[in-house]
DNA sequence: TTCCAGGCGTATC
DNA sequence: GATACGCATGGA
């Protein structure tokens, strides 16, 4: 990572780097494209980034707040390269590598990846985008566990969030009353943590796996969906080869965009 | 129009 | 433990 402070922008030095790939690829929910770059936010904090020559500008941010927000946020400290070159030992994953080998995986807030994948549940990712934008829009922005705790029947209607909306309102209440403690969840061991979230309304395997791997960091963690299912039916009868395991989520991440942008076409040819 | 989506809770066996 | 079904909504 290199970066220089210009003015009131950070200009950015990042190989393994594509703001399409990373930021509009399922993982998160609150970005969208904004001229040459990407908006959105983490939680509260505001973010335009714009690729530039051979770096990129995130715009009207400072040192310190690059440093402790988004350093972390893009995973700025891992070295993709060295993850590709380890994935690229086996075909499916090096197709998957090099179809889009500008995605980083977004450690995201805990409390943020725990409401988006809630709702994403049963749902297609632009009505995801959708329900989160309304979301913010009810208290100005991305609301607390105890703000949502307190949304009125009518502040939930107006999301028009299906019958998800009472695992949000209850996961929002054991979350702001302490009784499910997402920063102590994030320090126990994988499976124990599994364990822990699924006390929350609305929390299954596969949500437990995305707040693990998305908002906890937990690079071990393996989502499965429907899109996951099909790749492993297809290439992974065996299952995923073991010296990926501890960076499965990864891998997932990869896998993930590669089977729902590769042409159908080639999709039954491979089968 | 009908199908399906980054699933989960519940009933039933 | 496994399997089947309903669920709210709206994009494709």
């Amino acid at each position: 990572m290199e970066y220089l402070v210009r003015g009131k922008d950070v200009l950015l030095w990042q190989p393994d780097f594509q703001l399409a790939e990373t930021l509009d690829c399922g993982q998160a929910f609150r970005w969208a494209p904004d001229g040459d770059g990407y908006s959105g936010f983490r939680l509260d904090i505001p973010l335009t980034i714009l690729p530039e020559r051979d770096y990129f500008r995130l715009v009207n941010t400072t040192e310190e707040t690059f440093l402790t927000v988004w350093r972390e946020y893009f995973d700025l400290d891992t070295d993709y390269g060295e993850l590709k070159r380890l994935f690229s030992q086996e075909e499916t994953l090096r197709e998957a590598c090099a179809f889009a080998g500008g995605i980083r995986l977004l450690k995201q807030d805990p409390w943020e990846a725990l409401i988006s994948f809630l709702i994403s549940q049963n749902n297609h990712i632009p009505r995801i985008k959708g329900i989160i934008s309304r979301l913010c829009g009810v208290r100005g922005h991305f609301p607390s566990p105890v703000e949502l705790a307190g949304f009125t029947q009518e502040e939930m209607d107006s999301l028009r969030a299906g019958f998800r909306s009472k695992y949000l309102l209850g996961s929002a209440e054991l979350v702001s009353q302490n009784q499910v403690c997402l920063s102590e969840i994030s320090r126990l061991p994988l499976e124990e943590a599994r364990q822990a979230l699924r006390i929350l309304p609305g929390v299954g395997p596969k949500v437990a796996e995305c707040v693990l791997l998305y908002g906890m960091y937990r690079v071990d963690a393996f989502p499965v969906d429907v899109w996951i299912k099909r790749v492993l039916e297809r290439y992974y009868p065996e299952g995923i080869p073991h010296r990926f395991l501890p960076q499965a989520g990864i891998a997932q991440q990869y896998l993930f965009h590669y089977i729902r942008n590769i042409p159908q076409k080639s999709l039954q040819l491979a089968h």
